[in-house]
DNA sequence: GAGGATTTGTAGCCTAGGCAAACTTTGACG
DNA sequence: CGTCAAAGTTTGCCTAGGCTACAAATCCTC
């Protein structure tokens, strides 16, 4: 019995260590939940309520797109929706939402104390929050801590 | 006549500076493009060709994903290249190829001055390189030259 | 409490980017 | 040369995530 069989076998699990490609295939695949579930519990926080219009406003696509975007995370049981109510998220759900504005919120911060202007830091944020290690996050932190805010 | 008829328009050209999650879906549509342009460019200096199982086996997907890739790249000017030879970028590609390259290069050289290990920056630096202003790029060329080379 | 604007949902379409399976071409080598 | 393994391509399939157009429900407002 051979070894490796690789020429057909692709390994699941520890690839993404191994290619940073199809590491960055997976970050994309959780990119979305991630965006929405925070988006969603900042929208309950400011307004009281997740509502498909104003998530469909923020992220800058038709309702349509939300409606079916929310069936999916209920599929995977990261929010609840009664039709034509609005949207909360399950425990799983905040979990994920949590830990997503914490990184959001730490590269944010790094970022300005790096020296970048708000706005840019902002939408930069917006895509390399996905894409970042524990490790990578670590280090960020540190440079924070070190920065004593710049006036 | 309304100022504003936003309700059904959406902006195309300058949207993207003002909200964050249209600016990352641009991003995602050069994505591959600039991947495969850098691995091609990669490949040819280093090893003479690039050839299609080559450049699946890095990308870690299939080479009948590549081919198809390639048809597109193709298609938009960026490679020329003949059924069952290897390929090649045309000038427009080079200049995407090269811009990636350094972009990679300067994004890895900040994430190790940062202080993350270099097998971990790597693998970052593949996801965050498309997403990254030219304001936070400067700002990391900054860093790493105010950063002698630390032992 | 009726009407109508707003919101939500459904249906159908499209493209990108994956895959496996089968076929074709190439080229190394006995 | 002829063979045949390796490389490349084609075909057909799938899912995610966009869109429009239209239908249905909700909920202001009078
Ligand atoms: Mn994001
Ligand atoms: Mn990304
Ligand atoms: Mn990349
Ligand atoms: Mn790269």
């Amino acid at each position: 019995m051979p070894l490796q069989e690789k020429d057909t076998y692709q390994e699941k699990d520890d690839s993404s260590r191994i290619n940073p490609f199809v590491r960055v295939r997976e970050d994309h695949a959780n990119e979305l939940s991630e965006d929405y579930l925070e988006l969603i519990e900042d929208l309950i926080d400011r307004t009281g309520e997740a509502r498909t219009v104003d998530i469909a406003a923020k992220l800058g696509v038709r309702q349509a797109t939300v409606t079916k975007a929310i069936a999916r995370l209920k599929r995977e049981g990261l929010v609840t929706a009664a039709p034509y109510r609005s949207i909360f998220l399950t425990n799983e759900g905040k979990k994920i939402a949590s830990r997503a504005r914490e990184h959001h919120r730490t590269i944010l911060e790094f970022l300005i104390a790096l020296g970048v202007q708000q706005d840019v830091a902002e939408i930069d944020a917006e895509g390399i929050e996905h894409h970042l290690s524990p490790a990578t996050l670590a280090a960020m932190q540190r440079f924070i801590q070190q920065q004593p805010a710049a006036a």
